[in-house]
DNA sequence: CCCTCATTGTTAGGATTACTAACTTTGTGG
DNA sequence: CCACAAAGTTAGTAATCCTAACAATGAGGG
């Protein structure tokens, strides 16, 4: 067989080679995970995530600008996808008096609904995640966590809400015991949060 | 704040949603790193993916079909952007004589530059990587290869090439012993492969 | 009280993605 | 040799996601 003209350097990986690569089989298998489920509910990629989005975050969060931010897309993509689900019946539009360019994105019954069902979506990637090893769990999530704190600070993703990008976020020295300023209490390992309500990015 | 219409049961997470968020995040990270690169070389990116693919893989995987399942996507999405890539005189078709309905998708010189300097659109990720104890990034890649395990069997990904599915693999009981049939040798940890040329999936 | 500037969300227009369905050509197996 | 499978293409469609220009409102300073 003719190899001369593909890299055999390839073949050796490195470890973090390796990594990369996996991580990008999992972002695939999730791309096509959201595919399969948004046509089982006649909704588009984007609209299912906003929908499960909502679902789980406050008001302050439930907006236009944040929700841009938030997938790494312009305003006017989500705008246009606001529109469709306003007119599917699966959200609404609060309007705020003391800001009334701005509105509150709220889940119709319906939309809730939905958003529930869609959210099982991730169940497939909760199966091999059951036969870990507690600790290898957390070690798993701790790698994982760094990865996503060094995107971050790339400027490869503007939002995160995770305990290490936190105001309210101390650490000892050898970065082992965690404390929470705002909850006024020392955090387990298990304790980090990924997506907490209360994150205040720091500056 | 009212909270009453979102979960709170959410804020509760297990490590195991908690990883599953952060996977998430990580695939979006991807798709945003993706977008920017074939930004920059006036590309979209699935002919970016096309082009890194075809510069570290065979001539039996470099068709039009074999693509299609390793992207997930159908033949004519596939058929299309190759159609492209050979506008733009990145890549060439090299008909065989064996099978004249077949062609194998051969990189050109100016694909393959381009393909290289794509290529390095995954430094990012390599950074946070480098900080990890070595023995952190073998647990962190075992893990990850257990996860696309499974997702091949619940049939998301339908290719891959990892040791775990091929048919030259062998384990010992308690899988911490590795054997190649193929290259007749036993392997370490570190010699376990993400994505084998010789792979050859078990039935 | 203005004037400027920033911010919020919308619209319009366009390239790309990725699908289904129908099709052509070629290879394969009874 | 005939039916069927497989490889790739085409056409048509809906959705994604962008940029750019826009209207309306809010915020701050003189």
């Amino acid at each position: 067989m003719d190899r001369s003209d593909f890299d055999l350097e390839y073949q050796n990986q490195s470890t973090e080679s390796k990594i990369v690569a996996s991580l990008e089989r999992i972002a695939q298998a999730f791309r096509v995970l959201l595919w399969q489920e948004s046509k089982d509910f006649s909704l588009s990629p984007i609209q299912v995530q906003i929908l499960i989005f909502l679902l789980h975050h406050s008001e302050e969060k439930r907006k236009v600008s944040y929700l841009a931010d938030e997938f790494n897309m312009t305003k006017a993509t989500i705008s246009d996808s606001i529109k469709t689900l306003e007119q599917k019946g699966l959200i609404s539009k609060a309007y705020e008096p003391q800001d009334t360019r701005s509105f509150i994105i709220q889940l119709t019954k319906k939309g809730k609904e939905i958003a529930a069902k869609t959210s099982m979506f991730t169940k497939e990637l909760h199966k091999p995640l059951d036969k870990l090893l507690p600790g290898d769990k957390e070690r798993l999530l701790l790698s994982l966590m760094g990865i996503i704190r060094h995107l971050q600070a790339a400027g490869v993703i503007t939002i995160q809400r995770m305990c290490a990008t936190c105001v309210y976020y101390e650490t000892s020295a050898n970065k082992e015991k965690h404390f929470c300023r705002l909850l006024k209490q020392p955090l387990r390992t298990t304790d980090l949060r990924v997506d907490c309500p209360e994150h205040e990015m720091i500056t």
